[in-house]
DNA sequence: AAATGTCACAACCGCCGCCAA
DNA sequence: GTTGGCGGCGGTTGTGACATT
């Protein structure tokens, strides 16, 4: 037997909220407490329904409610958090203070979702897009024709890509890093390797190949990386307190696994953990970064390059020196661009607001993500 | 200046899970 | 075990504001 409607619809108001009706809400629930949703209207004297008062009262009206734009670290906070719990809005919003799940998910469709889009990445599985990036078909034109390559372009590397060094990755690719033990032979025996921005542009290469197949392709990081679609693996993973996850780099780390995910979920919602923006104690993380109180099942997460490699989705704020240690590393939010936490915003359903960061200034946010490191899988310093 | 297109966001809709009777 | 009420959640829509032509 179907459901009926929460509540009989004649004669009940819909649409946008007057001042009239706000005040009427907001002076009941001061007085008396939200209470029972389905009988408020009637007690407060409104023509709406309780899901609608609701609704208004825990999207708009709630005086804890953050207004404005959103953060870069809320922005950060989201990507990471959306990684790991998906569409899980009110999970989100529950580690982001005084914003509300509706306001998270419009932000994500309307900003986020459209930026990952155009940078080329999957916002379902925060992934490269395969269909834009496969890289084996790109390389292997490539090798026999250099000039039809325009992967440069895909990832933002210089233009002029060596066609041996492309003969070199590929090569290597194709072993699948089977042996990586070989690679500093291999290295050696060219040249080019010398040279920094080549080494870059390789590491970039192989990286991005990383990045397309994650789970089949780094045989040689089963034993430490944190990716988990096996089954013992999970297992394993779970007995193994986060500090013993080491060297992959978190850019590899996926979670594939709906259990996992799920139980990803669960620890964030029974393990409080602040987040940047939260004035968090520095003392409650460790020297690595990761925060005391986080259980160590807690799986860390993919991040575009914007995070150092042992950093997990939970960071010191950024007063903390661990915090600008890292982050300096390879990132300058300074840089960057310069947000406010919140911009102007009037408390009316009608409004609209200023934009004080321009989408662009966010794209090139987006773009220093995805400024690949070199992997500690691929040290190339011990190659020098 | 007007028409049209696009964007952003508040609000609604329908489904689901929990819980009490 | 079943049923119905309720709150909550995620997807979608409607509409005003702004940008472009």
């Amino acid at each position: 037997m179907g459901r009926g409607p929460c509540c009989d619809k004649n004669g009940l108001k819909k649409g946008p909220w007057t001042q009239e009706e706000d005040q009427k809400l907001m002076d009941y629930i001061q007085k008396h407490g939200h209470g029972s949703w389905r009988t408020l209207p009637k007690n407060a004297g409104l023509a709406r329904c309780g899901k609608s008062c609701r609704l208004r009262w825990t999207n708009y009206l709630r005086p804890d409610i953050k207004r404005g734009r959103f953060s870069f670290e809320e922005e950060e906070t989201i990507i990471q958090l959306h990684s790991i719990l998906g569409n899980k809005w009110s999970a989100i919003a529950a580690r982001l203070p005084g914003r509300t799940d509706n306001e998270i998910k419009n932000y994500w469709n309307t900003h986020i979702r459209k930026r990952l889009l155009r940078m080329g990445i999957d916002p379902v599985t925060h992934s490269p897009r395969l269909d834009l990036l496969d890289l084996s078909s790109i390389l292997g034109s490539s090798i026999y024709n250099p000039t039809q390559l325009h992967l440069s372009r895909l990832l933002g590397i210089d233009p002029v890509v060596n066609s041996e060094l492309l003969r070199l990755a590929s090569n290597i690719l194709s072993s699948q890093c089977n042996n990586l033990n070989l690679l500093p032979q291999n290295l050696q025996e060219n040249d080019q390797f010398s040279n920094p921005q080549i080494q870059n542009q390789f590491s970039s290469l192989v990286q991005a190949q990383q990045l397309q197949n994650p789970i089949q392709e780094i045989p040689s990081c089963t034993t430490e990386n944190t990716f988990v679609s096996d089954p013992q693996l999970q297992a394993q993973q779970l007995q193994n307190p986060i500090q013993e996850i080491p060297s992959c780099t978190a850019e590899n780390t996926l979670v594939s696994d709906p259990q996992l995910m799920q139980a990803n979920v669960d620890q964030i919602s029974s393990n409080p953990i602040d987040f940047p923006g939260q004035n968090v104690q520095s003392d409650l993380y460790q020297d690595n970064g990761v925060p005391c109180s986080l259980d160590p099942n807690f799986v860390p997460i993919l991040n575009y390059g914007f995070f150092n490699s042992d950093q997990y989705i939970v960071h010191p704020s950024p007063e903390s020196s661990d915090f600008q240690q890292n982050h300096n590393q390879n990132f300058n939010f300074a840089s960057v661009l310069s947000t406010p936490a919140s911009s102007p915003k009037t408390l009316n359903s009608l409004s609209t607001h200023i934009n004080s960061s321009t989408e662009d200034e966010r794209d090139s946010y987006c773009s220093n993500m995805l400024n690949f490191e070199i992997p500690d899988l691929l040290d190339m310093s011990d190659f020098m």
